[in-house]
DNA sequence: AAGCGGATCTACT
DNA sequence: GTAGATCCGCTTC
């Protein structure tokens, strides 16, 4: 069984629900995704075309697009093919091998709560910048992505976080009731009356 | 050459 | 729940 990936982020981002990613000693199994659909998604890095730093996300499709964001990495696994620029943001995950490792670089932080976010995910992995455009499907490569071994998990869908533009779209899926899903929004907007604007 | 705003995180009230 | 630290890419002067 091998890692689904569909040419859009939105429908390839909760099929990666449940795959491992590994990097050296620590793998983790992602939890929580956020899907970025290229050039026609205001929200997304590729949405004024290509540039130096998302040109990896114009490459072919299995490849790992890391930037940088607040003096932190955040790591994108490419799905569309050559030419068009659909990724899927890893936001959280559960670290199921390398533990020691993982806490080595994250001291004092609870077990659940090492790769929860973006930037703390990146970090328990060890991914930086120079990850950047590595084939996760290459046997070779440092990093990889792994098919899911379990059953599909149960998923909760909402907004994308920290995002100022295209807020309203539900492009978010994480685990349901996974502790180390992210909590810096509400899990769904609560909408009461409708003049609450963003 | 400089300013602005962002796919963040941690600490503190 | 809120504020502030912190850094880089992109736009503009």
């Amino acid at each position: 069984m091998s890692v689904p990936l569909d040419p859009s982020a939105v429908v390839s981002a909760p099929l990666l629900l449940g795959t491992v990613l590994r990097r050296g000693e620590v793998a983790v199994e992602i939890t929580e995704v956020e899907a970025y659909e290229g050039m026609k998604d205001p929200a997304s890095h590729a949405f004024k075309g290509p540039t130096a730093r998302n040109a990896v996300m114009f490459g072919p499709p299995g490849r790992l697009y890391v930037y940088t964001m607040h003096g932190h990495f955040c790591a994108n696994i490419v799905c569309s093919p050559e030419g068009d620029a659909n990724a899927v943001l890893v936001r959280a995950g559960r670290v199921v091998d390398g533990l020691a490792y993982a806490r080595a670089r994250r001291p004092g932080v609870p077990d659940h709560r090492l790769a929860r976010g973006p930037g703390n995910l990146t970090r328990a992995l060890g991914i930086s910048l120079v990850d950047g455009g590595t084939d996760l499907f290459d046997t070779s490569s440092p990093v990889r992505l792994w098919p899911r071994e379990d059953e599909p998990p149960g998923i909760s869908v909402g907004p994308r976080v920290g995002v100022s533009r295209a807020a309203e779209v539900a492009w978010r899926f994480w685990v349901s009731g996974d502790p180390t899903v992210s909590a810096y929004r509400p899990a769904v907007r609560r909408v009461r009356g409708r003049s609450s604007s963003l």
